[in-house]
DNA sequence: ACTTGCATGTAAGTGGTTACATGATTGG
DNA sequence: CCAATCATGTAACCACTTACATGCAAGT
């Protein structure tokens, strides 16, 4: 998945502007396809414009830097329908926190134990992303699929490790004991 | 996560070639990590026995090429154990299929059920190399800890997908009734 | 005869990110 | 007064991947 076909996904549904784009890419249920930064979608709208799949007309506004509002083509949404049609990418799924916790024999228990509530929240703070994201109008069939799947992962990542977090941080090295723990 | 820390990761516990370290990389449990070629493996490791992190001694076999097994100094194992105590970067997980199913109304059912199949195979062969990595030796209680919470997650991405795939078919555009059908 | 597995390595290409440049407005 | 938000865009850089080069042995 690139940056040009996730312009085209979310230009599928309703116009929007580069900065627009990059955050529904960071923030929104966009981050399960592509996460993009300026430097990568700007250039990706110019090409998609260059090449007929998109339009875009500049909107002045008051108190704000012009914004410049990209819009899909006919063109556009067949090259995406097409795109649709080919065979699937691999999933990615790339967890630091795993690699840290495969390795916690080495470490500190108070290091581990404070990864293991980082985890916790930055799980419980996904959760609240798709139950928000869940809300949004303009919802169609497919988002609430596509949500639904997400919050079960989800919820049961934030479950197991809530009550797993513990046997971890079990095998972690004993913490110093505190020398002039009294002075 | 970089192809560095991988490697130093890998052979932490056990010696390896890079002809090794990439297949780890590519299928066991390591690709929760980094997923690497030998185009940046081979690089990589040459870098860390410059560092004096990594050693290397050439093995002749008969019949087969002469391999270059690496192994770990002791500034490598701190250099990892370092590496392990910073912030840990975010999670990344990257679904194709989710994009696809978000637009399933715009394609033809076969094609949804198609790729709904296609999704699930992928998922229980993912289980079957979680348990097959269980069973390995040598396993630590990080290691076993790890495989417990992808196999949870795993088998309920199965078990979701296996009951809502219809519903994401009931989506799609009905099929074409075919022309001619009975000619 | 061809493919697969073993095994190392390089060169070219790619698809991004980071940091910068610019600038007005609002809120702390 | 500084930081953040809105907003666009570029240039330099980076970490990879892909494809290639090499070569032998075993299986199909």
């Amino acid at each position: 998945m690139n940056v040009r076909t996730l312009c085209l996904a979310i230009l599928y549904e309703r116009e929007a502007t580069g900065y627009e784009i990059r955050r529904m890419s960071v923030e929104g249920e966009c981050s399960y396809f592509v996460e993009a930064s300026y430097g990568s979608i700007y250039p990706a709208l110019a090409k998609l414009e260059d090449d007929g799949l998109v339009t875009s007309r500049v909107e002045p506004q008051e108190g704000k830097p012009a914004k410049k509002v990209y819009s899909i083509t006919e063109a556009g949404r067949a090259a995406f329908v097409d795109a649709l049609h080919e065979p699937l990418d691999e999933e990615v799924f790339r967890s630091p926190f795993l690699l840290f916790a495969r390795f916690a024999h080495l470490l500190p228990a108070d290091l581990v134990e404070a990864r293991a509530k980082e985890q916790l929240e930055r799980v419980r703070e996904d959760i609240r992303k798709i139950k928000q994201a869940a809300e949004e109008e303009g919802r169609t069939e497919g988002d609430a699929w596509v949500i639904a799947y997400g919050l079960a992962i989800t919820e049961l990542a934030e479950e197991h490790l809530r009550t797993h977090m513990h046997d971890l941080v079990a095998l972690a090295r004993p913490e110093q004991i505190k020398k002039n723990a009294a002075e």
